[in-house]
DNA sequence: GTATTATCTGTTTAATTGCTCATATAAACA
DNA sequence: TGTTTATATGAGCAATTAAACAGATAATAC
């Protein structure tokens, strides 16, 4: 292993080994990249939002249902829908006064696996 | 499809389909298993925490070689690592002064790969 | 047209979270 | 021993986020 020494970079910050670090430049994910896939685990980083993706992910509800299965406000199960709805995570189709919601994607039902998968190893 | 007919749930909740409301509440995931996938959502829907993921994914990095990568203080790298090792997401090895912190766990590379594959679709 | 039902949206308030700064360890070495 | 270096930690501030409530739509029935 290359000997570690300590200088300064452009930065202005300690640079151990400068290396490995350009190496991880090259590798890094654009900026933006990085942002929106933090904006979709946010999505999922909530008790409730995760409990409504579980619920769909055995088929479609309408709002109210959702509600009574988490013991919520109705209120609070649209805004969630809402920001799922904006990231495409779930869509939905009406019928008549009814919104029936369904997952929008197979990546969210990947993600709810692996995460169970880590809970449970 | 069964006619939707709207009734009072114990709960208090307006309940359209109980049917399908028993059902979801069958395969529903015990309540601090939701949290425990929640909690490890969170830990990855940072900006700061992804880009020091993604860095370890390519091999182990030190403290002030993180904070010089993402070109934010030692101290808030330090944090953000206390985070992630509380979760058991990362792991060190101590080499004189020098902490070494590499991925603990093949399912944050996997988290990773969906997400990064569900922006680029 | 009006009334009702299911859902949506805007606003306010309360709780969380990320960062900075100052201080505290812990190992290495003189 | 004391000093330096790399990292950890605690407190406090600023920004973000969630929940609650009130009011607004959109489809249906009358």
């Amino acid at each position: 292993m290359p000997r570690a020494t300590t200088h300064e970079d452009r930065c202005g910050c300690r640079v151990i080994h400068s290396e490995r670090i350009a190496q991880a430049r090259r590798q890094a994910l654009e900026r933006d990249e990085i942002a929106r896939m933090a904006e979709l685990f946010k999505a999922v980083a909530d008790s409730s939002r995760l409990s409504i993706l579980w619920a769909l992910r055995h088929g479609e509800m309408c709002v109210c249902d959702l509600a009574a299965l988490l013991a919520i406000s109705e209120s609070a199960v649209s805004h969630q829908l809402r920001l799922l709805r904006t990231l495409r995570l779930v869509s939905n189709r009406r019928d008549g006064v009814i919104l029936y919601y369904r997952l929008n994607d197979d990546h969210i039902e990947q993600l709810l696996d692996v995460a169970l998968a880590h809970e449970r190893e």
